[in-house]
Parts: C-alpha cells; structure tokens; sequence
DNA sequence: GATAGTAACTATGATAATCATAGTGACAAG
DNA sequence: CTTGTCACTATGATTATCATAGTTACTATC
C-alpha cells in the first residue's frame, strides 16, 4: 500500500483511535496481553501471526505507550510484554468487540449453549453476560473486577495453538 | 498480502469481530453510516478513502449483514447504504474507541478544552463525558438515546472534507 | 439538443504491507 | 558439544491499497 493518509491529526476521536486499532495483528495482540500473554514467542503462537509482523506491531504499541517491554530476566536477556495504563484502558473496546460476536457472529449451538467466553464479576461471583453493567449487583465493570472463563472449545483451540510452537520447532512442512 | 488465517471460524469472540473491525476502512465506513451519511460519494469523501476501497468494503458490510444497499430514488437509480440491526449493535466498539481517544489521543487543549465530540443523553439531557452509564440519571447508553455533537474544530474538518468533492471533481493535481 | 453536472461505481498501474520460511545470537541443559 | 529455548531479523513471492482516470445513466441548464 502506498502510504495512506495519516489519522493521527484528525479531530475525529474514531479516526484517530482507527489508526491503531483499525489492524488485525494489533487486535489480536492486545487480546493476547490482556490475556497475560505477553512473551514473544506464545503472542506468535496463539495470534498467528508471523514473528515479523508481531515484532513490527509491538514496536507500534510500545511507541504509542499502549505496552511496554520489560525484561524478565537478564543472562540470556528476554523480555516481555505488558499494558500499560493506556493500554488497560482499551479494555472496554475489546470487551464491545466480543460482546458484539457473542451476541452475533456464532450459529446456534456452535459454542455448546452458552457463550465462547464468560465473564465473572469478582465482587459479587455473577456472569455477566455481555453487560456494561453487573446484572447482579448494577455496578460499572472494568478490567481488573472481571475475570475470563474460556468455554472447553475455547480452551482447547487455545491449547492447541499454545503446543503447536513447542515440539522444538517441528519441520515437516504442513 | 498472501492469503491470511481467516479467523472467522475461531472460537474466540474477539478473533472473530476482529477479522471484520481490524480494518482501518471499515471502521472508517462504520464512523460515516452511524453519523447518517450512507451516499456513496459522501462516504468517499469523509473517509478520506479512495472509490474502489469503499465500494469494496461496502459489499462486505452487506454481505456479512452489518449495512444494507437501499435505492433512495429509481430512474437514475441511486441507492445508499444503512446499518441494520446487526449493524447499529456495534455502536458499543465506536463508541469504545472514541471514549479511549478522548481520553488518551489528544494533546492538553487541542480541541479547545473539552472533548472533540460531545455526547449528550437525550432523555435527560445531561452530557456523558465518555461514561457507559449516565451520569446524570444512571441509565446504561445506547445508540439511539445519545445525541452526538462535534466540537468547532471537527465541524470545520468535516465541512472541508464535504466540499472537497463538490465543485465538478476538481481535477487540478495536488 | 449539446454541454455540463451528479451519483455510483469500475479499471489500471505503482507501491508497499503481509505471509511463509529460514536464519541469527546468546545462553542453558543434557 | 549437540540439542533446545527465546526473541527476534532477513528474504522473496504474493496481494491489498492508493491515486487517478474512466464509465454509465440520467437530469438540469444554456
């Protein structure tokens, strides 16, 4: 692509918002770190994305102080991934973008009854749903009062890809 | 670019809402039809984007059932393009994004101190900031409860970017 | 009734991003 | 001293995107 005209400058907050989040690989990366998931070879693996193209976006993200990289040992030198309080605060627009599916993007059964993902209210234990609200205890959720809960389909697509890096790196072609 | 995953068979909500939004286009599309402007040229000309980039993402919203083609006049047939329900679901991810935007991707006092797009909740008429529930009177946001009202500085961008394509399509380069 | 305008597109070629695959450097473990 | 792990970088083929121009069909103006 030639280069596109920059958003960055328009008044428009979704166009300003669209020049980052309107890509792919950085949706599937942040769902990755908020998944906990911030080791580069495990965002390559459960993204699939190419190495390439995760190192490129996450170059992006640090630069825009949505993550940060932080070394997790030194003596082989490795380092991780994690949001920063700019990242954590798109919380929200992933959290829409999954209620959107649940609510639309599965045919009838295809999750085994209930939805791909649930979120429980920590404080008051009720699933959510795909509420902006608890519809237990009527309080605003945000990130840190939530927590997943992968449906077994879910889980294994997830282990499936975890493992698939592993085996030292398997050669066979396919 | 090669053939990438296709992810809307995965299970994960956010994988799959993100094959459609992770695309600078259609969330530029999405920005124009929630604003009522579903003319072809006029989407053109207010996303920045070139004819054939949104004619093609057009035919994808239509197909995926998130916009709908309607003819507004036969003979010269003219049609334009609105949400469907499916569509007006997603209010929740624009609304999201530009909440984040306020609040992250703006300079102090580039807008000219208060947000770039105001929100104000017709029911009660108080302004929601960038809330998901109203400050005012407690009510969870909707799509259709909201009325949105852009600052100076981004009314005067848009009315640029209207009258761009207007007088005959100009063809002086530059 | 010939010219100019409007609207919704399609056609073309240059440019650049993405993918698959392989390779690198630094260290640890067997 | 070979194999393994991790965080990347390098390469070449493929394809999406952009800018620009053209098409079709009808209306409005001169």
């Amino acid at each position: 692509m030639p280069k596109r005209a920059d958003l960055s400058d328009t008044f428009c907050p979704v166009g300003r918002s669209a020049e980052l989040l309107g890509d792919r690989a950085v949706l599937l990366i942040l769902r990755e770190l908020f998944f906990g998931r911030g080791r580069f070879e495990a965002i390559v693996a459960n993204a699939g994305l190419g190495p390439q193209l995760v190192s490129a976006r996450l170059k992006r993200l640090v630069a825009e102080g949505v993550a940060e990289r932080q070394a997790y040992q030194d003596h082989p030198p490795r380092y991780e991934y994690r949001l920063t309080a700019k990242g954590r605060d798109l919380f929200d627009v992933l959290y829409a973008m999954r209620g959107w599916a649940e609510r639309w993007a599965y045919e009838a059964g295809e999750t085994g009854g209930g939805p791909a993902m649930r979120y429980i209210h920590r404080t008051c234990g009720t699933d959510v749903g795909t509420a902006t609200v608890c519809p237990g205890c009527g309080e605003v959720l945000r990130y840190g009062a939530l927590k997943g809960e992968p449906s077994p389909a879910l889980r294994a697509e997830q282990a499936a890809k975890a493992s698939a890096g592993h085996p030292s790196r398997r050669r066979e072609g396919q």
